[in-house]
DNA sequence: TTGTAGGCGTTATCAA
DNA sequence: TTGATAACGCCTACAA
C-alpha cells in the first residue's frame, strides 16, 4: 500500500477492473445486481488501489449528508458533556456523524448558523441558551429539521424536563414550614434556564405575599464562588441556597464547611442540574437527577424521527426528580 | 423569506441578478474584479433568495473540506470533554470545523477510521487508547495529517507530556523512606496509559529489588469502586493509592473517610490525571496537574502547523506537575 | 448484467 | 470586468 498523493477515485477503479463506472459504483454500494465475477474483480481493484469512496462527492450527488450538527456553548460542563456522549451514542445508532458547534458569543451564533445552513446538515440539535427562536427559525425556514434541548418553542420540536413546580413546592416548603430564605446563586446574566429557575422561586415568594431579591451573583468558577461564598457565610451563616449546576453548589457548600457551618442544619444547598458529582461531596449534595446521557440520546432519536418525517412536531418532556441527599433537611 | 424547499443556487443567484455564475461566485467569494454596480446586484439577489453557499459542492470543486476530524473514546470523561474543548476553541481560530468520532471497540475503530478517509478531512486528532500505530498509519499513508496526544510514535506527530520519572520519584520515595506498599487502581485492561503508568511503578519497585504486584482491579464507576474499596480497605487499611482519573481515586478517598480512615496518615491517594475536581474533596485530592484545555488547543495547533506542512513531524512534550494537596503527606 | 450520459453546485481557466 | 466551459467524484435514469 503505497502512499497515494493522488487519491484512487471511482473511475480508476472501473478501469483495473476493466468494466464501467456504474458497475463500480454499483459494487460499492452493495447493489446485488452484479455478476460475482465482475463483483470480485471490483473488490480486487479497490483493495489494489486503496480506495476510499469520496463522501463529499457522494454528498454532493444524492443531495444529502450523513452528518448532523449540535450546537452547544461550551463542552467542558460535565453535564453538557454528558448530553453531547448521549447525542452521539445515538446518531452512532443512525449512522449519523457529528459536527459540533461552540458558541461563545452573539456573533458566533451567526457564523455557526452560517455554517451549518451552508454544510447541508441532515438535522440540527440544539442545547444552547444563546440561540431564541428567532435564531431556530433560520434553520426550520430553510428546511433543516432541528431538536431543541431545554428550550420550550410552541412550533418548533423540542426536548424539555418540568421542573417549575417541583422548585416552587422546594421553595414553599422554606418560607412555609422551614421559615428559612431562599438564596439563588446566579452565574450569567442571560442565560434562560437560569431566568427560569430564578422565576420559579420568585412566583413561589409571591403565593406567601412576599417579594424575592435573594439573589446572588457568582462568577462562573469553583474557586471565585468559593471565596465569594466564604465572605457570605461569614455574615449570613444560615439559609436555603439554591444553584444552576453542582461545581457552583459545591463551591457553596464547602465555603460553608470551611466556615464550620452544619450543613444542612444552620445552611442548606441544592443544585438544579445535578451529575455524578453530586455523589462524592460529604455530605453528599442534595440535587435534581436526570440522566442527562439519556437526555441526549432521547433527543437525538427525537431527531431522527424528525428527519425521516420532516412536517412532524415533537414535544417531548422528561421527568426531573428531586434526590434529597446530605445537603438539606 | 419563504420557505424554500428547493434550496437556491448560485445559478439562480446569478439569473435574478442577470449576470453570469462565474461573476456570482465572484462577488460571494469577495473577489474584488468586479464593478460596484454588478455586485450590489448581486447581493440583492442572494438576499431575496436567501442563497447559502453548498459548502459540498465547493469543497468537491475545491479538493479540500474545513473539517477536522477527532477520534476519541468517550466524550464524557470530565478531563477528555476538557481537551476537547480546547481543541475545538483552537480550530475555531483556524475556521475548522470538528467532526467528533468515539470508539467504544476495535469493530468501531476500523469503521471510524474508513468514515474520516471517505470523509477527506484536513485533519485528524488522534486522542485514543484504542487506536495503535497500524491504525494511525492508515491514516497518514492515506496522506492525512495526524496529531496523536499521549500516544508516543517515533514516525508520527505526537503531542505528550513527561511523568514516567516523577511517577516513579513518587514511589521510590514510599517505599524508601516512607516504607509503605503502593497500591494501583486499574481500570481498563488495555489501555495504555495505565500501562504506561503501571511500568513506571514497576520500574521504581525493580530500582528496591522488589517485585510489584499491588494492582486493584476496580470497575469504572464511582460507586461500584466506592464499595469495592471499602470492603479493600475493611482488610488493608493503609498504602499508597495511586489511581489514573481522579474520579477513581475519590471512590477510593471517599471509600476510606467514610470508613473512618486517616487520609493522609494512615492512607494516602493520589489521581494521575486530576482535574477541576481535585480541588473539591475534603480533604483535597492529590494529583497530577495538566492543563486538558491547554493540551487540547496545543494540539490543535501542532495539527494546523501540519496541514500546512505537510510533511513536518512534530514531537511535543508537555510538562505534567505533581500538585500535593491534603491526600498526601 | 452492463454501459452511456447527464446532473449535483461549486471553482478555476481562459477568452473576450 | 465579464462569461463560457471544463473540471471535482459520484449517482442514477435510461439504453443496450
Amino acid at each position: 500500500m503505497s502512499k497515494t498523493l493522488k487519491k484512487a477515485t471511482i473511475y480508476d477503479v472501473a478501469r483495473l477492473a476493466h468494466t464501467s463506472l456504474a458497475t463500480a459504483s454499483r459494487v460499492i454500494n452493495g447493489k446485488n445486481n452484479v455478476s460475482e465475477i465482475t463483483k470480485q474483480r471490483v473488490l480486487e481493484a479497490i483493495k489494489e488501489l486503496n480506495y476510499k469512496p469520496n463522501a463529499i462527492a457522494k454528498d454532493l450527488a444524492m443531495n444529502s449528508t450523513t452528518n448532523v450538527a449540535i450546537i452547544v456553548p461550551e463542552i467542558n460542563y460535565t453535564y453538557i458533556s454528558h448530553v453531547v456522549a448521549g447525542l452521539m451514542d445515538c446518531a452512532k445508532k443512525f449512522g449519523y456523524d457529528c459536527l459540533i458547534f461552540t458558541t461563545e458569543d452573539r456573533a458566533d451564533v451567526d457564523r455557526v448558523l452560517n455554517k451549518v445552513l451552508s454544510k447541508r446538515v441532515n438535522g440540527v440539535i440544539v442545547f444552547n441558551d444563546f440561540l431564541d427562536e428567532k435564531d431556530v427559525g433560520v434553520l426550520t425556514d430553510y428546511a433543516v429539521p432541528v431538536v431543541t434541548i431545554g428550550l420550550d418553542l410552541k412550533t418548533k420540536s423540542s426536548v424539555t424536563w418540568h421542573y417549575k413546580n417541583q422548585i416552587k413546592d422546594l421553595v414553599s416548603e422554606c418560607l412555609v414550614l422551614k421559615k428559612e430564605e431562599v438564596y439563588f446563586l446566579k452565574v450569567h446574566n442571560g442565560s434562560k434556564t437560569e431566568q427560569r429557575v430564578q422565576s420559579a422561586i420568585m412566583e413561589a415568594y409571591q403565593l406567601q405575599n412576599k417579594e424575592f431579591s435573594n439573589v446572588i451573583k457568582v462568577p462562573d468558577s469553583y474557586k471565585k464562588t468559593y471565596s465569594l461564598m466564604k465572605q457570605h457565610f461569614a455574615k449570613h451563616p444560615q439559609g436555603y441556597y439554591i444553584a444552576l449546576r453542582d461545581s457552583i453548589a459545591i463551591a457553596a457548600l464547602n465555603a460553608a464547611m470551611d466556615m464550620q457551618l452544619n450543613v444542612p442544619n444552620q445552611v442548606e444547598i441544592m443544585a438544579i442540574i445535578g451529575t455524578k458529582y453530586s455523589e462524592l461531596t460529604r455530605p453528599k449534595l442534595s440535587s435534581f437527577d436526570i440522566n442527562m446521557r439519556e437526555l441526549g440520546f432521547k433527543s437525538m432519536e427525537t431527531l431522527a424521527k424528525l428527519i425521516q418525517h420532516p412536517d412532524l412536531i415533537i414535544h417531548e418532556k422528561l421527568p426531573f426528580n428531586f434526590v434529597a441527599r446530605g445537603t438539606t433537611k
